[in-house]
DNA sequence: ATGCGATCTGTAGCCACTACAGATGCAAGG
DNA sequence: CCTTGCATCTGTAGTGGCTACAGATCGCAT
């Protein structure tokens, strides 16, 4: 039983539409080394098969998901290479957490010193904005 | 009455320890117009006064709230041409602050995804692993 | 054979910095 | 006055993760 949609493989424009991951990204990704060289037709177009698809998939939640490229370069490493143990997995995973729920909590201070400052605001059309004044008050 | 801290006025190391902002990239806000050129001495070396450095501090707090040049160049602008109505800086606030509120909502969805991910896996020292299982398989 | 969309390569731009190299400036100590 | 040594100068190139061209070629349907 072969597999029916490697017959002929997939053109670039197909992996774009098939994974929603631009072209230009996808040659840019071969270009970084993060996706392998695909056979190319005669005429010289990029002809990709099953595992590549499968791989720009990963890349593509991986990103999603906001894994760093050099994050993905590992996880893929560890992924194709088949010599990974899952705990090194698990610790990326959780190291990517910790900075992802780091970038929440700076959000949300953030937001919240934005809201002070919107509800501190007449909103009137004189040119004395405490707005503005918070930001340039010297320090 | 002259204004004493005027007197000599500051040597770019002197703004950067005073604001926290690298001298590298206070130059570069200088060449792309977001500082104005500051006067020099005798042998070339730039000379900050007080007002500029009133502006620095205001970049400063304003990249800290997350503004990106484009919105601090207007919010000079309006602060400097003091032709502006406050209510056009409420409405850059509110805009940013909804931008900043997309992007925490987004996070909070990424870190669920990594928590749910990170549980199911076993930790162990096999390479079969959930985590890359699931960024693995066909959508 | 031809037309037209898809793909090709190579380069440059985006944002907001950061990092050099190699040449000067400047202020304090001898 | 001269040296020493840190500060500053200009200009260029690199970062990450793409995106956007230009100008040439491919490939498939008619």
């Amino acid at each position: 039983m072969a597999k029916i949609t490697d017959s002929r493989g997939y053109a670039i424009g197909e992996m774009s539409k098939l994974t929603g991951v631009n072209i230009e990204t996808i040659r840019y990704y071969e270009r970084i080394g993060l996706m392998p060289h695909p056979d190319r037709t005669a005429g010289g177009n990029r002809q990709y098969n099953q595992d590549q698809l499968k791989q720009l998939f990963f890349i593509k939640r991986a990103r999603e998901l906001g894994f760093s490229i050099r994050e993905i370069r590992a996880l893929l490493a560890m992924a194709l290479d088949n010599g990974f143990t899952c705990s090194e997995v698990h610790g990326m995973t959780i190291e990517h957490l910790a900075s992802v729920q780091e970038k929440i909590t700076s959000l949300q201070r953030l937001e919240q010193a934005l809201t002070r400052m919107a509800t501190e605001c007449s909103r009137g059309d004189v040119p004395d904005c405490p707005i503005l004044d918070m930001l340039f008050e010297l320090a």
